[in-house]
DNA sequence: GCGATAATCGAACTATTAGTACAATAATAG
DNA sequence: CTATTATTGTACTAATAGTTCGATTATCGC
């Protein structure tokens, strides 16, 4: 066999075993998951499940590479695309509550919360590709805001990147955890808090 | 044997294995801590633990909670006793901080990851008294803040509570997981930033 | 098509760890 | 001293990640 056509099988199989365990691990849950489901869901034998990744870990950290490229890839088309300083905010925080919504373990997981398939084992620290392309937007995102006057020129920059982006992820973690909360004490749902709390944000951020 | 000495010694037996516990979840990791590691260091056997307490799951629920009544005392003095609207703030923020850096594992569970001692078992959703509990005690500061006159009156203070909640344990969080990141690229260690973002914060808050 | 090579499979194996069962032992009450 | 109770040790089960390896099947070069 060709080394392309090879190349080109092996791309091929490890395809199919990684949408297998995506959509597993979205359903049942990543620590719910077993190689044993992955293996008879992608139909493969486990033997050859672990000539393609060597393990689930593996597999695990392999998607979620994918998902920071997906939604990293959103984000930049908000701050970029959009002219407008105030537009570019709120679709950013829209794309980021979509991205929670449809996938909250991998959110969770690109956000910063310790990663392990296997909780005997110690997570291991990765290293924080999201963390480090979300505040080079946020980066831009502000300099866009100062270059259109919306925001003081004197800022500290740096860690203001770090200071938006705390209040961002803040407001669409709590909204997650009190979503229930929300309906009942404050009536108010999900949608209406977020766009609350957002906007009070983003009054507190531009100058008034 | 009476039954008050007899209560008083199973008190004393749970104490022991609750506090070996604590240690050891402390200083290895909730996970990485083994019964059998739990039932060596607090000198007990294994089956003598399992007639104290039901499961792991039991033993570290047991601990959360004694690590959720003292925060929750700590926040209360900080915001009661404390005349001032500013000062209960920064007290607070400290507070809360502190108790980050002290139980790291602890603090992350009260405030809201997924609980399992066990990932293999799906995680159990608990009422989240702290959370009832915070939000509690942030409603009474912003309404010192209101009587005080440095909020805004005619603010909505339900969303408010949760909205200022956010922020505070966003900014904690980001501090945390950046705090290597901090050094080098920004020259601010993490208390600076920290400092830093809980005034941007705070001035964000009060009217001007 | 044929024989060699490589991919895949299946099934049994190890290691780890929560949790259980139970009989033996130690401590204590009366 | 005896009966009850608390504690222990040991050996078990179940679940699951990961490994091993010989058997099987597909594919390639000729």
């Amino acid at each position: 066999m060709g080394a392309r056509k090879k190349e080109a099988l092996e791309q091929f199989n490890r395809d199919n075993i990684l949408s297998a365990a995506k959509e597993l691990f979205e359903t049942k849950g990543v620590e719910q998951t077993t190689m044993d489901d992955i293996a008879k869901y992608a139909d493969y034998s486990k033997s050859t499940i672990y000539v393609y990744f060597k393990s689930k870990e593996d597999i695990y950290n392999s998607i979620v590479e994918d998902y920071t490229d997906v939604l990293i890839g959103e984000l930049e088309v908000c701050i970029q695309d959009s002219s407008d300083f105030e537009d570019s905010y709120y679709k950013m925080c829209d794309c980021l509550v979509s991205f929670e919504e449809k996938y909250p373990k991998y959110y969770a997981s690109l956000m910063g919360e310790e990663k392990s398939t296997n909780s005997r084992k110690k997570p291991i620290l990765k290293d924080d590709k999201v963390g480090r392309e979300l505040t080079g937007l946020i980066q831009e995102f502000l300099e866009k805001g100062v270059a259109s006057r919306k925001i003081r020129a004197d800022i500290d920059l740096q860690p203001t990147v770090l200071y938006v982006w705390s209040a961002i992820s803040g407001i669409i973690q709590v909204a997650e955890r009190k979503k229930d909360e929300l309906d009942e004490s404050l009536n108010m749902n999900k949608k209406e808090y977020l766009r609350y709390s957002f906007r009070t944000f983003y009054e507190s951020l531009v100058r008034r």
